[in-house]
DNA sequence: GGAATGATAGTCT
DNA sequence: GACTATCATTCCG
């Protein structure tokens, strides 16, 4: 059966979690309807000693969701268009994340794709490989979505184990930064077709 | 198949 | 006023 992760799982450094969070299932739940996906690529992002993190300069209005407590979703808006969920790591009062980037859907990818304004044909790997169109997939926005706790069984943002384990994780610089370029804290599921970038 | 480019708005200095 | 943890489109080969 699968279960909820407990907080306990958040309660860790960003690269053990990020590891740890590769097959597990993001569920969303969206007027009655469930939207599913397995996890298949994050990033990790630390409080301390890492210029890349959003966390780094300290604690702002935007970032303190990563300063609370652990199990929480991180949502932020950038490039003026797109939005990309965390998930906060770390006991509280330490910063730490890690970045969603990628799922393989599961169920509901009819409205999956009519939020992210394809046809019901379009191949599935467009749906949720990359961190903006994983969010616009699953109608994840900051306004309603920073915040939640992702522990509580009425949340309407839950990740599970359903006792899949990936058989090998490859683990590669991360995407998209400027700063600390070089360490290898981008973590993917090896071989699976839903990364939002080839390797 | 890959590189270059523009759209667009919240956040911080 | 600059910067950005992106994406889709347009070009070129």
């Amino acid at each position: 059966m699968a279960h909820t992760l407990t907080r306990a799982f958040y309660s860790r450094p960003p690269d053990a979690v990020a590891r740890d969070l590769l097959g597990k299932i993001l569920e969303r739940r969206l007027r009655g309807q469930r939207l599913s996906g397995r996890i298949v690529e994050v990033e990790a992002y630390f409080g301390r000693d890492d210029p890349a993190a959003h966390s780094a300069a300290g604690k702002t209005a935007r970032n303190a969701v990563l300063f609370g407590p652990p199990g929480h979703a991180y949502v932020y808006f950038i490039y003026g268009m797109h939005s990309c969920v965390n998930v906060s790591c770390e006991p509280e009062g330490q910063a730490g994340c890690v970045l969603l980037r990628a799922l393989e859907p599961l169920t509901g990818l009819e409205t999956m794709a009519r939020l992210r304004g394809l046809s019901a044909s379009a191949s599935s790997r467009m749906l949720a490989s990359g961190p903006g169109r994983l969010c616009q997939a699953l109608g994840i926005v900051r306004a309603t979505h920073n915040g939640l706790d992702l522990i509580d069984p009425e949340s309407q943002l839950q990740i599970r184990d359903d006792g899949f384990r990936p058989e090998s994780i490859k683990a590669t610089p991360r995407i998209g930064i400027r700063k600390a370029v070089e360490h290898p804290h981008r973590f993917l599921i090896e071989g699976n077709a839903f990364v939002s970038k080839a390797l």
